[in-house]
DNA sequence: TGGTTAAATGAATCACGTTCAAATATAGAA
DNA sequence: TTCTATATTTGAACGTGATTCATTTAACCA
């Protein structure tokens, strides 16, 4: 058993050494020109050795793609259970996916990548159901929010679905990621601060669906105080994704 | 010249044929299990005459999207153009892409793969930039709309730039693509109608951003009714993306 | 018609994911 | 400790498919 459990042991090193160079691979030289060969030359095992633990390239994509859904709902799910009011939690939302992009800032890449129906169809469906699944967290946290909006009495759920809000809110988010790592996009556009204008719009839809307690969707200095606070309460442990609004206030000259 | 002229007549001819076949091709099996030597044979050429054509595959690839995301461009400026109040004239654009949706329902897939960075990367720079000026005729015919509302006193700029106002609702329709086109998002999500939703979004936002007249986001009559003057007005030689609302209303039985 | 240039061709090249027969390591029995 | 059976690792060989380029073919003009 002790030795079975060694085994175990060793096998899950060896994949989780893959994993790190593969991400490092990607974050390198990205996914297409990733190399098995390279790959297994710098874990230092053969190249047959990685076919023991995936079972084709793509399958490792989606395991990096699984580790950064898991790591966003792990986000999402904190911000749920935020002591705040639901609409407070519910901008939450935007600012952990944008401390998300902090962190791992190669991930958007490989989510999208890995959606992208071409590549999706080549990964084994064992683990895109896994991947899948990992999904599923961030989904109910943000449902989690939208019912208790109901319950409370912030938000009138009038003819939508508390599915349907949740798209809403997933939609712009994922739009951002979209546009703002589309290459020239935003230069083109003459944009900066992409994920600010993210959370200004999460102000604006809540106000929209009328979603109390209601809030001046151009007030910054309320919007960093916010920031401020979100950060201190919930991921304390996390470098913060904004710059302090002094810093944004000197900004112009 | 009459001789040049005809033989860049052919050409373009051939390009055309080239890029039809390569389209119905993506269509049918994506471009990533779309092969050279197939789309020469469908095409009746030889593999090297695609290289006179296109300098690698990536290139056909951004190729197919500039006409995706041209067409798209006619669309937004169809709406820019029409006499309508600013506010509806943006919610058109919802309704135009949805529009493209439907007449392409393959272009998404292939403006996805074409930005994503794995891909980007690898079509020539040349080429990259057609496509990319392509799309500034969308950023350009929102922009003009956001303009005429401003100057027409419909919205109060506030804090925000145009630029600004423009990303919101661009965000959102992107993330509605992607969320709609990754596979069984929707269906665990057990969401239907998602270009519904973004125009319902549209309007909650509008509404958020006090973009006058002010409107009832919920009332899906008023909805429908917008739908059939848009298309009536702007869209009347194209198949209509949405239901009449009499088949929507029968629905639930 | 013949000579000259431009274009088309597709077999050969090369790159890379994947496989699998052989080599090696491990565990347990004697 | 040594031997045997089993499991694991290995990397050279295979197959697929994008790209190239020497050769062939067509177009043009004197």
């Amino acid at each position: 058993m002790t030795t079975l459990s060694r085994r175990e042991r060793e096998f899950a090193a060896r994949e989780r050494c893959i994993l790190d160079h593969a991400r490092e691979l990607v974050r390198e030289v990205g996914f297409l020109n990733l190399q098995m060969a390279e790959l297994a030359r710098r874990a230092e095992y053969a190249t047959g050795t990685l076919y023991h633990h995936f079972r084709c390239k793509e399958d490792i994509l989606f395991r990096l793609a699984s580790e950064g859904i898991e790591l966003r709902s792990q986000f999402f799910e904190r911000v749920a259970r935020w002591d705040a009011c639901s609409r407070d939690r519910m901008a939450g939302m935007g600012y952990a996916d944008w401390l998300l992009v902090n962190a791992h800032p190669d991930h958007f890449r490989i989510e999208q990548l890995a959606k992208a129906v071409d590549i999706w169809d080549r990964a084994t469906p064992e683990v895109r159901e896994a991947m899948m699944n990992k999904g599923e967290g961030c989904g109910n946290a943000i449902l989690s929010v939208v019912s208790d909006a109901i319950s409370e009495g912030d938000l009138e759920p009038g003819t939508r679905s508390p599915q349907q809000v949740s798209f809403s809110f997933w939609t712009m988010s994922s739009g951002t990621h979209t546009v703002t790592h589309a290459a020239g996009i935003l230069e083109r556009f003459e944009m900066r601060d992409p994920y600010v204008i993210l959370a200004r719009n999460y102000q604006v839809m809540l106000n929209g669906l009328r979603w109390k307690p209601l809030q001046d969707a151009e007030d910054d200095t309320a919007l960093y105080a916010f920031f401020d606070r979100l950060h201190a309460e919930v991921f304390p442990d996390h470098q913060p994704a904004h710059r302090s609004h002094r810093d944004v206030s000197g900004d112009t000259q």
